[in-house]
DNA sequence: GTGAAAGCGCTAACAC
DNA sequence: GTGTTAGCGCTTTCAC
């Protein structure tokens, strides 16, 4: 009898060997059939296939990739999975590489520059065929590796510096400005920034964005309300508590990130100062909760699911003639009530 | 000359055999160097150690993958990646991977069935060594094929029928009972529930907690207060509305989703109906924002991480012996005002 | 303690 | 059209 190597039963896994013997067919057919390379005669195509059903064959992904020396895989790399923005830009390339045939695996660098670079590594051990990353920062994330061995990158959000790489981003300067033009177009007069630390572009654009719309309006940028802290809800809860230990304060805020405008609203509401009576406040990327809250918040929202898409579709057709492509997608501003003084 | 296969220059990769003559040793010392398997003299292990520094040197995963038959990667497939109460779970889920030497690939289903079979196969062909998995429904999922070869499987939030695998969840029904009884005590006399489709238990179990309130306090279930939508906030939207078009309304409801709350609020909103002055509202998971709208949300929250911690711990530690584990953890009630009766 | 050699499952080059 | 065969990069006997 001999070991029962399952034939008909279901545990264990076939292998390529095993379909072929049961179609009565050499492997080469049954990869033939499987990956469409090369013409195979009906009959033998049926007889492969029905094997492949009867043995639920699946190939075996490893002993592929070596062989082909490539995978049909992306690595997504984003440094926070629990931002609402990235998740939603995450779909966007999710349902973009679907489309085109590539699976994409997910990974979370959490800001992290030494969990990145691990990620990074990792992504090129298992020879993904792109990757699309939102650095940890701008000028430290090391993307050196990828580039030697030739992985096509696409980086979204931040833009990575001294790299020549593809990058899908929200215009971010554009969005603060227009933000700031609002917030003084309704009267406010002394408008405060809280943007992110230095090492994301993201947070440079935006700060730039904000300071543009006060240059064109003859305003001078008071330093002191000018505050930097993490792209987290504790940052922007610092900033407000900072900001009002001082005297003198400013009558609004251009909050440069979600999760900071979440805090910034929370120190407010702990200070007991109205908003927008003695505040007003335009936060960054819209959620289903702004319209929720009171009052409802006012956003610069970005495109963020085709944020995704473009990355993929810049992704999939990366090449190396030519120069980088740089996209620069519209903000929208939403006004609601946390920006119009009474 | 002849081709320049990459010595010393960082483009290219190299191989295992590109090492060991780098290092005038086997290869066989370099993976046992690199593996920590069997004894190697201090001086070749340096000069291996040296050849893999200056060749930057990773060794290729799937040609290790198909050698060794496996991976130190778990799959974790969940039902929505735009869930805050997912993505929280998968913290927890990476950072007990993280811990004892495994990596994690994300994939979401989308709750989709199809999509889910896919991924599901995908599992399967790349061998990764253990699945988490937030089913996209209890009943028709079908996970023998990860039974089938074998593979560990730790269910989370939601209950998988007809398999023995191990489970992690929050006491779903304790949960609804709990935001019940509160209602109740509140002076809520007519409560209706917001719930989900048949095929998710977590609808169910929150379903059947919050009959168990009532029953215990000698209240009748009105079955036109009872209504099932998708855990969607569109769900949450359409079943207020509909609640609302009737001449009889419940005067307090528990929404059992997160999303189905934001989207049950929304509609409130926009009937105009106070909350809670007209209505009482409980809603589950917590979230950053639940303190930021008016009024504040009452909510059963459910402890995320823990929950994804304790799913990497029983992973870790499958085996075939004994039967399936299933933990249960415990929610909490947060009281703020949506709940509290002017 | 170390090296030689076999072989994991697959695909592609080549022979028929 | 189809089969035979070599070999992708690694780990793991086995022999020394």
């Amino acid at each position: 009898m001999g070991p029962d190597r399952g034939e008909g039963v279901k545990s264990g896994s076939a292998r390529i060997t095993d379909v072929a013997s049961r179609a009565r067919v050499s492997p080469a057919t049954v990869s033939r059939v499987l990956n469409g390379s090369g013409e195979v005669s009906p009959e033998l195509a049926r007889r492969v296939r029905q094997a492949v059903e009867e043995l639920s064959y699946q190939p075996f992904g490893p002993a592929r990739a070596l062989r082909r020396q490539t995978t049909s895989v992306w690595a997504v790399i984003v440094a926070d999975i629990e931002n609402p923005f990235f998740t939603s830009v995450v779909r966007g390339i999710e349902d973009g590489a679907r489309q085109r045939g590539y699976r994409v695996v997910l990974c979370n660098s959490d800001e992290d520059l030494a969990k990145e670079s691990e990620y990074i590594d990792i992504t090129i051990a298992e020879r993904v065929s792109g990757v699309v990353i939102a650095v940890a920062s701008t000028r430290q994330s090391n993307l050196q590796p990828l580039i030697d061995r030739s992985i096509p990158i696409v980086a979204i959000d931040r833009r990575p510096v001294g790299y020549v790489v593809d990058t899908v981003l929200a215009d971010n300067r554009l969005a603060a400005r227009q933000a700031t033009e609002h917030l003084i177009e309704a009267g406010f007069t002394s408008i405060g920034c809280i943007t992110g630390p230095r090492r994301l572009s993201t947070a440079n654009d935006r700060l730039a964005g904000y300071r543009d719309a006060l240059d064109s309006a003859g305003r001078p940028v008071i330093d002191e309300y000018v505050l930097r802290e993490d792209f987290r809800e504790g940052g922007g809860y610092e900033a407000v508590t900072a900001l009002w230990s001082k005297k003198r304060r400013p009558d609004a805020l251009v909050v440069a990130n979600n999760q900071m405008t979440v805090g910034a609203l929370h120190a407010l509401l702990d200070l007991g100062v109205k908003v927008p009576a003695e505040v007003g406040i335009v936060g960054f990327d819209d959620s289903p909760w702004a319209s929720l809250v009171r009052p409802q918040l006012s956003v610069v929202a970005q495109p963020t699911y085709e944020i995704g898409q473009t990355a993929a579709e810049l992704l999939s057709t990366a090449t190396h003639a030519g120069g980088p492509r740089h996209v620069l997608l519209s903000p929208k501003l939403v006004i609601r009530e946390s920006s119009l003084r009474p």
